[in-house]
DNA sequence: TAAAATATTAAGGCATGGCTAACATTAAAG
DNA sequence: CTTTAATGTTAGCCATGCCTTAATATTTTA
């Protein structure tokens, strides 16, 4: 369905991850700026952008802005995504030093699933809602919430464990 | 400290595991066995032995076994132990399918940091203790457990939350 | 002790991804 | 507007990592 799109090296989805996020933060992608994110030369750039052309993830006209297309953007906001939401876990949940965590988690986007990545959010939610609605007997009540979706409060008469 | 050692790549930490795991399993690890494993050729298993040898990872003669060395068992520890804890919280907290998370856990072990492993060594010990002892108010008495190595029981007459 | 199985070496291929240097285009400053 | 500075592009090259085949060597076994 994807061609290459879900084999994507590292690197490249490093590119479109670093467009994505400048987009963001300036409104427009340049080859220069994404050098200076990536710390490479324009150049190594310029390749890499014109894999990416050739493969439909961005649009590119020479001297022009480098910008994704809707598959390009889909797959970056995917791995930009995965790094959030690691990073969130290394540090809310298992409480790693934010500067290791932010480097690890530039590792794990490449490698977790997107499966991974969903199940983790929706650990998040749960643990948020469980928190505004009572105790959180975590484990118990995130496997109910993933089987079925809903969440179960936690009767104070048992055992509570 | 140990030279290459940190810097091993994903494939050479592979190869490690490997003999690692035939070690465990069988008593011993031929080249043969190595190759069989990682569906490579007997040649690429030489090559990568080579390496770990000149790097005092692994003791080979010619035509002899691969056996690792204490550093190299190290090592090869280390990333099956990330695998393994991987595995678990894949499939034990995050629910996932064996078969997926067994694959994932294979990139995984090669991305995550020592301390990554040990928090989450610990967040199964706490679990498991936590589940002995009463109910686990899981992410604030992993803190504590954390910062103190101590549990805290829930109390029932607070809120609980 | 010859045949089969296994291991090693040598030579090379290929993918990835970086670099420099020369050139082209665009933007800015006089 | 035109020169200069900044930026982008292209071409050619190189290093690394890791795999392969084919030829050779050693060990095992029948």
């Amino acid at each position: 369905m994807h061609g290459i799109t879900d084999n994507l090296s590292s690197k490249m989805e490093d590119y479109l991850e670093t467009i994505f996020i400048l987009k963001k933060e300036t409104g427009v992608a340049r080859v220069g700026e994404i050098a200076k994110s990536l710390k490479v030369k324009s150049s190594s750039v310029n390749s890499a952008v014109n894999f990416l052309k050739e493969h439909g993830l961005v649009i590119h006209e020479k001297y022009g802005y480098v910008r994704l297309t809707k598959e390009g953007d889909r797959i970056a906001s995917e791995v930009k995504s995965k790094h959030d939401i690691f990073f969130r876990f290394l540090t809310e949940f298992l409480m790693l030093d934010p500067k290791k965590a932010e480097k690890e988690a530039c590792s794990i986007e490449h490698a977790i699933s997107k499966e991974t990545f969903q199940r983790l959010t929706k650990l998040f939610k749960f643990l948020e809602d469980g928190f505004k609605e009572g105790k959180p007997r975590i484990l118990e009540k995130f496997e109910i919430y993933l089987k079925t979706g809903k969440r179960k409060k936690c009767e104070r008469e048992k055992s509570c464990r």
